[in-house]
DNA sequence: TATTAGCACTCGTCTCTATTGAGTGCTAAC
DNA sequence: GTTAGCACTCAATAGAGACGAGTGCTAATA
């Protein structure tokens, strides 16, 4: 329905959402008159807006202040009328110069895209790490700290080190532990955390195996590392950006703000949304979607290795966005990063 | 100087403090004399106000408003006036009772201290964790990345896994990589890594050593994955809380305490000076000391494990903080966490 | 001599009012 | 269909006045 939006109404609602983005403040018709060469009198621009508020796009905050897009609005603009174009050859340079990837850990390549992000937008960045889940099995080995407590360190083929304390029988050996690592990386390796847990468990229902004590042990070690769910990990990088942006000065919004990154809850679960998805995706928050995002939206993109780890990055900014300029950069950035997570694993 | 105050310019100081405290609001001559039977009529109050203003350690915001403490007021009240009384056995019990640290990871120790600090204070909670410097080397282990591209997983005495990208020859192999790491687990074992690095400079400096490839290839390793300094790890828990807190309701204040805790460079230094120190230490912010945490209180203490790895943790809250009820729950969890470090450490 | 009652004074806060100006909707003319 | 004109709305701003909490000073009191 809202499609059909003769060309008229397209042009003054596409400037209307433009001027709202850089200025933050409602649009009058003056001002539409005037700024574009639209040869429209401003009361004939106040005929179309009156329409398009009408159809749910435009709202005016009071009787006697110009107009700003709904949500709606913007998903329209979105949708319809934005141009995304490519980066070009220098922006890209640019954009991969920004990027120091080199000899970096897992975080802290996450953690420094979430910066950059945060820096090239002046959004706040974000970045989720691919899930344990989704990682693929490389190397197993076991630390005893006290008595009948090890520490289990695993490591995926990106080269993401994931640690966890469990139990364990107190009176198992260094030796055995030795033994039974390098039972476990040989048998193992290669294999998704998925695959890992079902062979596992048929191993576990298979009587014979309780005659190997040793291999009952490996078993049973490292059903309990590798079980449990880890907690996902989000990096959040440069909230107090969002602080600065006009939709959020007041201590209120500030504060709830603040909480809802500080809690992340919120923001893994979107990102979590959107992991099936191809492509750049764009959320608009609103009342009706999640109360503690309320004008809020977020650019986000996955990235993925050969192997089938996703992870989520993107940006998270006012409704009031720039998107031509933010959604290039979350989607070769995301580009990037797969192709760096690739380059991480040992070409055989 | 100040401590030539008599006793009841003491105590008036004393009411002054603890009712601005609870209030956040300037206190006026009436209110004291009202409230705390001292039997002084509001004009005698009034005449001890105006002396201890004199000396620095009241202030008004305006004529017609009450008196605030000053920061000296604060420091001479923590120094002089403050009783901390010691924790009876039920709230010990309790306060043990609010941390849950069973089969958890040094990093989820450290970030659950955080949580509970500042959800007890209703401050923000603050927890640096014990320098790579300051840790005992217990293991290390080689991964191999790609072409040329090791991670090095090092474990810590106490269970604090830390891993590294290096870059190493490429022709090296598995095998290799396996007797490296069982020779350099069993040199190094025990040793901090203040020691570890001496010895490392110093079998370098060995030329009979250049005969042995392999155990050249592990001293060129282990130097490039324990030379650098890896940065401090602090948790910032709670950082909301503070926005609600009166002193700082205006967006600007917000803004500012925000990108300070999200820095963290401030934080990590000002818990950097007070490592050398015993017990519970308080900091009080103004605008001479650090500008950026004008107005804030930081109350730290360390905590240690009896092989000497050394960190840090707190509260941060307004300089009007309830000081008398958070400097005990700071310092009991302090002993607590160097307890449980203690207990991380295998008995032999 | 220390204390206190009394009083004039200060100054932030709140409320009410008037003014301004940007922007609208409607109507009539083009 | 477009537009000029005009009355209308309403947020924002500024100023005036009342209010009140609190002070400093002075003179009286114990």
């Amino acid at each position: 329905m809202a499609d059909s939006l003769n060309e008229r109404s397209q042009n003054i609602l596409e400037a209307i959402v433009e001027d709202y983005i850089s200025s933050a403040e409602p649009v009058g018709s003056r001002a539409i008159s005037r700024k574009h060469n639209f040869n429209l009198s401003p009361a004939s621009v106040r005929n179309v807006m009156a329409d398009l508020e009408e159809m749910g796009l435009l709202c005016s905050p009071h009787t006697s202040a110009g107009r700003i897009p709904t949500g709606k609005g913007f998903q329209y603009y979105i949708d319809t009328l934005l141009e995304v174009r490519d980066l070009n050859r220098n922006e890209k340079q640019n954009l991969r110069n920004s990027y120091r990837f080199q000899n970096m850990r897992m975080e802290d390549i996450m953690q420094e895209v979430g910066r950059v992000l945060s820096g090239l937008s002046q959004y706040t960045g974000l970045v989720m790490a691919p899930k344990f889940i989704s990682t693929i099995f490389r190397q197993i080995e076991f630390v005893r700290l006290s008595q009948g407590r090890l520490l289990v360190i695993y490591v995926s083929e990106t080269g993401l080190v994931q640690n966890k304390v469990i139990e364990a029988d107190p009176t198992i050996t260094t030796h055995d532990l030795e033994k039974i690592s390098n039972y476990l990386n040989s048998e193992l390796n290669g294999l998704t955390i998925h695959e890992v847990r079902a062979k596992l468990n048929q191993e576990l229902q298979n009587d014979r195996v309780l005659y190997d004590k040793l291999k009952k042990q490996a078993l049973s070690l490292s059903c309990a590392a590798l079980q449990d769910e880890i907690e996902d990990q989000l990096y959040v990088s440069g909230a107090s950006l969002m602080l600065g942006q006009p939709e959020f000065s007041t201590p209120e919004q500030m504060k709830r703000l603040i909480q809802t990154f500080e809690s992340k809850k919120i923001l893994i679960d979107l990102l979590d949304q959107g992991q099936s998805a191809q492509g750049v995706q764009i959320f608009i928050g609103s009342e009706s979607s999640h109360v503690d995002l309320e004008g809020c939206s977020l650019i986000t993109s996955n990235f993925s290795n050969q192997k089938g780890a996703i992870g989520s990055l993107g940006v998270i900014g006012p409704v009031r966005m720039n998107y031509s300029q933010v959604v290039p950069i979350v989607d070769f950035t995301a580009q990037l990063v797969s192709r760096v997570l690739d380059r991480e694993i040992e070409e055989k």
